[in-house]
DNA sequence: CGGAAATACTGGTCCAACCAGTTGACCACT
DNA sequence: AGTGGTCAACTGGTTGGACCAGTATTTCCG
């Protein structure tokens, strides 16, 4: 069983993957039109059915505009695409690094949780907030292994995010996890003082089971910002 | 050319909606099968092919796994779908209501919001704080036609979240602004306050320039949190 | 020159196979 | 009885070709 599963991609998704970045990376800027299917088939020796699955995938990701008889135009991405493309655009490897999307996820998910946090104080059921203590009291005493803390550590702050009702929050949060997955060496870095304090998580806990909203929301936020690098990036924001 | 043009929207889609909304609807519960591609195409009346194009998009949205030779698995959205559901979401019949998402998303856009005024003013260059201001100034001197000021607006805001360097908000600004255009109907009745203060987004820009990032932060939470309808909605937060 | 018709594209759909994995029933062997 | 292998019947993945339905371009007539 230690044989790592040979996985063979589909056709269509390498396609996607292909056209995504070359999008990404500014080969195909926007504006301009997209290789019609039969070239795009003819071209990488596929069939025509796996072209339109992947350009159907660019079209849901809003990379691209089809139009039925027209040609498919490229869109630019930073004014269309929506958060489930940030693990695409640190795959290119034109514009920003890894490192600048994991701190910008980071970010993010600091802004939210605590929010989240805040909003889990004010409108989570008495039942939710016994589970969130409960789930803070399992993460303390979870084993050393580091993947299983921090599967604990997202399922812990998956109950917060759920308690706080705001469903953009939680499909923002599966975003982020999501994506965060081929990025992984991050948390790793820079979270163990997140993951480990045990007791800052009970705390948190308690301020929600307490209706602390103003506290928890603190909290919350001293507690994900310790993994922001704090670096002093460019100074204009998005770059290509 | 007064008749309305016809569209017919392509069977994909179609059958993408159907099955998008049966799951969000319920009717497809999490870890169920999804019915075989040769059954919905048969059940249908359509080509396999189109079948196809519709599941893949389902699996690129996370609402499913497919397993070559397997069956189609039904995956739990709330775990897996990411922010671009949101406006599937509100179009299912079942859960949460239109206006329970349009809420949650005016609740993220207030925080992001606030995060990305807070990071511009810390972050973005000159030339990008000169324009946020001459948006201001534009978007003071624009008509009285609603849409079009939403447009001035949308753009001005875009300009900060641009400026913030973050491109999880730009990209998460992306999902809202292109998930509530359906929604519309909330900004024109709530937002009425938030658009036409040009004094407030004069204020806020001239924040920014000053790099006060503090009191731009608290301005522009201020100035979002007023389309948020704070109703007292029901206790336990993400309800089926 | 202007505009309508013909033509040459482009994407959308369909049919009919076949390839490639998974599953489960069945049977032979230990 | 339990184990292992074989095989048939699913499932999704891919291919080819044909045709329909729109759009863009060219052609050609008035």
């Amino acid at each position: 069983m230690a044989e790592g599963h040979i996985r063979r991609e589909a056709v269509s998704d390498q396609l996607f993957a292909v056209l995504r970045d070359r999008i990404l990376g500014g080969e195909l800027p926007a504006g301009a039109a997209l290789t019609p299917e039969r070239e795009l088939a003819a071209g990488f020796g596929v069939n025509r059915h796996a072209v339109r699955e992947a350009v159907k995938r660019l079209q849901q990701a809003r990379l691209v505009e089809v139009s039925h008889g027209g040609r498919t135009q490229v869109l630019d991405w930073r004014r269309t695409a929506g958060l489930d493309l940030a693990v695409g655009i640190a795959a290119a490897d034109t514009g920003p690094t890894v490192q600048d999307i994991a701190r910008d996820a980071l970010e993010m998910r600091a802004c939210i949780g605590a929010d989240a946090a805040r909003l889990c104080a004010l409108r989570c059921s008495a039942r939710t907030a016994a589970e969130i203590t409960a789930a803070a009291e399992r993460h303390a005493h979870t084993g050393p292994d580091l993947t299983e803390l921090d599967g604990t550590y997202v399922a812990w702050w998956r109950l917060i995010i759920e308690g706080s009702g705001n469903i953009a929050y939680l499909l923002a949060f599966n975003s982020l996890v999501d994506g965060m997955i081929p990025v992984a060496d991050v948390p790793a870095d820079l979270g163990a003082a997140e993951i480990l304090d045990v007791e800052a998580h009970r705390r948190l806990a308690a301020h929600i089971a307490a209706r602390e909203a103003g506290a928890a929301e603190e909290l919350a936020r001293e507690l994900l910002t310790r993994s922001v690098p704090s670096a002093p990036r460019g100074c204009e924001g998005v770059r290509r």
